[in-house]
Order: C-alpha cells, then structure tokens, then sequence
DNA sequence: CGGTTGTTTGAACTGATTCAATCTGTGTGG
DNA sequence: CCACACAGATTGAATCAGTTCAAACAACCG
C-alpha cells in the first residue's frame, strides 16, 4: 500500500498546477481535455534520447525528469530539472538533450499538434508559457553561476536549497534529498566522490543532519549564506517576489 | 575612415537579420516600423543594471552585449551573449542578470508595449520567436556542459569556436576576438590568469596564431575536437544543420 | 543468498587559484 | 614628442581544491 499511496498522493494533477501558477479556468479546462496519454519514466532508463524530435509537451504529474547532455568525452551534465507540477514544452525541432528520469516518474505527454493550436489563439496563454520558460532561463543562469563561480560545498548547498524550495519542502526544515551523490556530481560539475566529502563536510559543520536520503537542515540560514542561494529567480510571477 | 566603416559595415539592420533567419516580408517590416531608438552602450559601463524591468525588447546592431550575474561574494559570471543581428526579448518581470557591452556596441531600444502587440496578432511571429528563444536555451546548455564538465582548455577552445561561429568569421580561419582575457574567464567560469596559460599553451600546440586581439586558427578541426564543439545547437533552424 | 547500486574512505596526483610583480600597448595632457 | 596613467597581458611561486584510482562497505531486491 505505501508504494501505491506514495505514487499518488504525491502526484499533482494538470488543473490543480495550471491554476496554482495563476492561469484562469476557461484556460486551464482547455489544456485539461487535451488528448494525452501517462507514461511512467522509469528509474535508470532513457526517456527520450538526444536529438528526439521535440513533437511532444510533457508534463510531470509525479517524481522528477532531467535534462541532460554528455560531453564528446562521455562525461554527462545535468542540465535542468523538471519537477512534479512542472513541465516540458514542444520544440520545433529535434532537442540537443536527452530526457532521464532522476526517480521514477509520472508523465503526461501530448501531442504539439494539439497543443500548439490552443497556445496560438489564446495571447492568455502565451503569456502564461513565456513567464513559465523565463523562469527555466533564469534557473539556467543561476545554474551558470553556481557551476562557473562558487566552489563545489557552495554548489552542493545551492542545490538543496533549489530543490527544498522547487518540491515546496516543509518550512525549510527538511528534505527527502531524491538525488544520488552521482546525480549531484552530474549537476553541480564535479565528481561523486567529492560531493560524498562535501555532504559529510556539511553535516560536521552542522549545516545538515542526514539518514538514509533524508536530509534534515539544522541551520537553514547558514545554509542559505553558503549556498549564495537567493531564491527570487524561482518565481515567476513577480507579484509572488516576497 | 578605418574606424568608421568598421562601426557602420560591421552593423546589421534589423530588417536585413530577420530576413535572414527566414521571417516573411511582411512581417519584417512589421517590426521594422516599431518606434524605437539607437542607444551607444558604452564598454566597462553597465548598460542595465540587474533588476531593471525587462519592458524592452532590444536588438544588436553591432558590436556584442553580455548578460551577467553577480555572486553574494561579488565575483561575475556573463551568462550569455548577443552577437550584432541578435537581440534580447522582453520580459514580464525585473531581470534577474545585468546587461553590459563587451565591445562598444549599438543598440536598437523599443518598447515591449509596442512589440507585444504585435506578436499577439501574428502567430507566424510567435512561432519565430519560440525557435529564436529556443537556441538561447540551447546555447545556455551547452554553456553548462562547458563549465560543469569540460576542462579549461576545452571551455577556451570551445568558446573560441562558438564565437568564431557566430561572428561568421570568414571561413573559420581567423578571428578578430573581441573578448579580453577577463571576460574570457568570466565566461569559461575560471581566472584571468589561468586564461592566459590556456592561450599560451593553446599557441604553443599550434592549435592558433596570436597577434594582439586577432586570433589565427592554425588548425581548426583540431582545436573544434579539444573543445568538443560540435555546432548543431547553434542553428535555430532544423533546415540549416548541414 | 548473490547481484547490483550507491556510499564511504584513503593516498597520490594535478589542474587551477591566489598573490604579487612585471611588462606592454595605448591614449592623454603638457 | 615625452611623461604619465591605465587597462590588459604575462610570468613565477606557493598553495589548495578537486580528481583519479582503487578498495571496502552498506543497503536493497529478487
């Protein structure tokens, strides 16, 4: 029963994230009765390879996808997340990246056939995307930031203060951290082995206390001033700018 | 004279770049007609400030603008560039990063409440913006995996080759660089230092010939696989990867 | 139980930073 | 035309952060 419960409780449904980002019903029912089907991204397995044909808006109902690159030499970098209530929108051509789920996930997916039309004739909903792909760009360059210019604890801490905020963690007052320490090598730079002594550097530091995946963070503004972390990028409304 | 033609041939019109990404006639001078002033931005002078409202669309006209990001200990990140025929969108809030001129540029300033409108009523244009905003994304990509998984060398080689790419350097043999070792490093996520024995020793392997700012690439396929710079990402439109 | 995935630790090494000094080219004003 | 200022490029020495390689350990799952 905790598998099953876990998997849909934890879900966020289209409606519910669509009216939550502030988007009016009349709209948020159009999306709604899109044609779509749900597809589970599974742990360790490619769920859209690079150079996929961006055909596709996916949305995640459950558990959370990456974006990833690999260099010539093999080695891979996360390049962006999607978290649940999040989503992926159509390309007009093949991608560069390729899609992974970092645990497994719910999808959404629907066709741009459907979905560009809708878009087209409501300036409602364009507007509502462009804040949406405004708020990935300006992660994206926090993410430059964080890789180009603070030191690998800085980026570990930046990190699960993104994440404790994007998965709308409790108060600040812990995190089930859903990462592998590979995962967070993938993308704050550098390898796992550091990222293990960074996590267990933070933690005599008493910045975080740790079992198993969980992390609980005993000093959340210590964390925050290591971590550089300024969460103002994280909204797209400015209206919701604290 | 020299300096005159080189700030006015260099220039690109805004009709002339857009008629070259592939936009209708029509629609150019569509755009074209927006009311709109040429401002000079100045070098080593912020050209906006980070916060200011994204109630602009702008639109190089020659020379190259960098966006940039501060961290809390106050050491920069440029976090994307727009070469002369590229330009910077409006946005629907306060822009998280600042904008500064690499070289001196020109710049064509207009208002968003003039260019909204327009591309509200013309899905044509929406959908040549989407891809115009989607290479943006793939660069920042690309960017990351520079930064996070590539070593100096190959963040310098690779931005050389980006740059070179994007100025259209005639035929790949040579450059007229227009970064300073500085921004080079604050690009490429690394030190002004370190940037110059990467350029020392990228001359000393042959892979280019220096004589002040002008770059010659003695061998360009090899400095394209040190660099791992593959330049799909770079075409927005699918038709153009050859 | 055995296999697999992920975490932890150690030791050696190296790439990049830091700090500081020097050098070069260019523009400015006397 | 020279003196000076200034931005940028170059170099050296010391240090350090992060990688690499290798091995051991823990947790989980069928």
């Amino acid at each position: 029963m905790s598998r099953r419960s876990k998997a849909e409780s934890r879900g966020v449904s289209l409606p519910e994230a669509l009216t939550k980002a502030g988007l009016a019903p009349h709209l948020v029912n159009l999306l709604d009765q899109m044609p779509r089907i749900v597809v589970r991204a599974e742990l360790r397995r490619t769920f859209r390879e690079p150079g996929a044909t961006g055909d596709e808006v996916m949305f995640v109902r459950s558990g959370i996808l990456s974006k990833f690159k690999t260099d010539t030499s093999g080695r891979r970098q996360i390049v962006a997340l999607r978290f649940a209530g999040e989503g992926i929108l159509p390309r007009s051509g093949p991608a560069e990246y390729g899609i992974q789920a970092i645990v497994p996930s719910d999808v959404m997916v629907g066709r741009a056939e459907d979905f560009d039309p809708i878009v087209d004739a409501h300036p409602e909903l364009q507007r509502f995307f462009r804040r949406l792909i405004e708020r990935n760009e300006a992660i994206g360059y926090e993410w430059l930031v964080n890789c180009g210019r603070r030191d690998s604890t800085a980026r570990v801490a930046h990190l699960l203060c993104e994440t404790a905020f994007r998965m709308h963690a409790e108060k600040n007052t812990h995190l089930q951290n859903p990462f592998t320490q590979q995962q967070i090598a993938e993308i704050t730079g550098q390898t796992s082995v550091n990222v293990n002594r960074v996590l267990a550097d933070m933690e005599r530091r008493g910045l975080i206390r740790r079992s198993g995946r969980e992390i609980a963070f005993t000093n959340w503004n210590e964390l925050r001033r290591v971590g550089g972390f300024q969460p103002n990028y994280l909204f797209s409304n400015p209206r919701d700018v604290a």
